[in-house]
DNA sequence: AAACAGGCCTAAA
DNA sequence: TTTAGGCCTGTT
């Protein structure tokens, strides 16, 4: 079991002895887009109604501003600190050994990607800010995501800034559609007034969707205008925490063809099939980036 | 300047 | 049931 422990003091909280928790791939590995390096080497952004800082300290000591003993519980919940990687790991590699699969690229991209964490974040800013993420770049993901809050959001101050809490879906639908678009969302607008729509006239209940299996939840969620089987995959992966869920994008689409075979399915990889597929994406963007395999 | 960005919708076979 | 265009906008 994951064995990590937490002191706090004023409202900053030390999380030490916490494995497979990297915060620059937390925060940079697709699953967010509120988060933001700051100068002296943190990471802020906005959950919920307050800012929350991430600093590393060393390897597996980790200090958390503004999070007090109370809110807390919601934090360790947001980055799922109960989750065991080590068993996960050991969980994606046996299943691919049961099905006779090769493990040498999943081995690689687990020590690649070593301290990925799929976070539980909240499920109407997740389901909104991927719908944003259709077709578009992170940049600008984020770009939007800021728009809406300023325009449609509750603003706060935090140590002398202002800063804005994610739109509501109510705040959104009674903005209305032109609205949206005005925030350069383009041909999204529809869907996010869409989803809103749904959600306030409680056309589809997000709550209920925890309950659900994984499959029934995304065809649940492909009832909204504007949101397919990627996107709805990664609500579930990054937004409930269904680590079955299996977004497939470009980037997977390409490892596993380049690595797998055509027919290779997702159950290959056991309940955590997601995790092995985030594991996946990043190594193949990883192996990009460093120059070391050309696209 | 044309293509592309972590897709999805619609129309047409 | 599968497949090709088109789509807002911003960046390269």
């Amino acid at each position: 079991m994951s064995e990590y422990k937490v002191a706090f003091k004023n409202d900053t909280v030390i999380i030490s002895g916490l494995d497979h928790f990297k915060p620059e791939l937390v925060f940079d590995c697709g699953q967010c887009f509120n988060f933001e390096v700051t100068e002296d080497g943190g990471f802020s952004g906005v959950v919920l109604d307050r800012v929350v800082t991430v600093y590393p300290v060393d390897e597996s000591t980790f200090k958390l501003c503004n999070v007090d003993e109370k809110f807390f519980s919601y934090i360790s919940s947001y980055f799922c600190l109960d989750d065991d990687y080590d068993t996960v790991c050991r969980d994606i590699i046996s299943s691919l050994e049961k099905e006779g699969r090769d493990t040498d690229v999943m081995k690689k991209a687990m020590e690649a990607g070593r301290g990925i964490r799929l976070m539980k974040q909240d499920k109407w800013q997740t389901l909104c800010s991927f719908i944003i993420s259709q077709n578009n770049n992170i940049p600008r993901i984020k770009k939007i995501i800021g728009t809406l809050s300023r325009e449609f959001g509750t603003p706060f101050t935090y140590e002398g800034k202002t800063y804005y809490t994610f739109p509501t879906a109510k705040a959104l639908y009674e903005a209305g559609e032109d609205a949206i678009f005005e925030c350069k969302t383009g041909f999204r607008a529809k869907y996010i007034y869409d989803a809103a729509s749904r959600v306030v006239k409680g056309q589809i209940d997000l709550e209920l969707i925890d309950s659900m299996t994984t499959c029934e939840a995304a065809q649940c969620l492909m009832e909204i205008k504007g949101v397919g089987p990627k996107v709805a995959a990664c609500v579930l992966l990054f937004g409930y925490g269904k680590k079955d869920a299996f977004p497939i994008d470009v980037w997977v689409k390409k490892v596993l063809s380049k690595y797998y075979d055509e027919k290779f399915s997702p159950e290959y990889f056991g309940k955590y099939s997601g995790i092995a597929q985030q594991y996946l994406f990043y190594y193949e963007r990883y192996l990009v980036s460093k120059n070391i395999i050309s696209n």
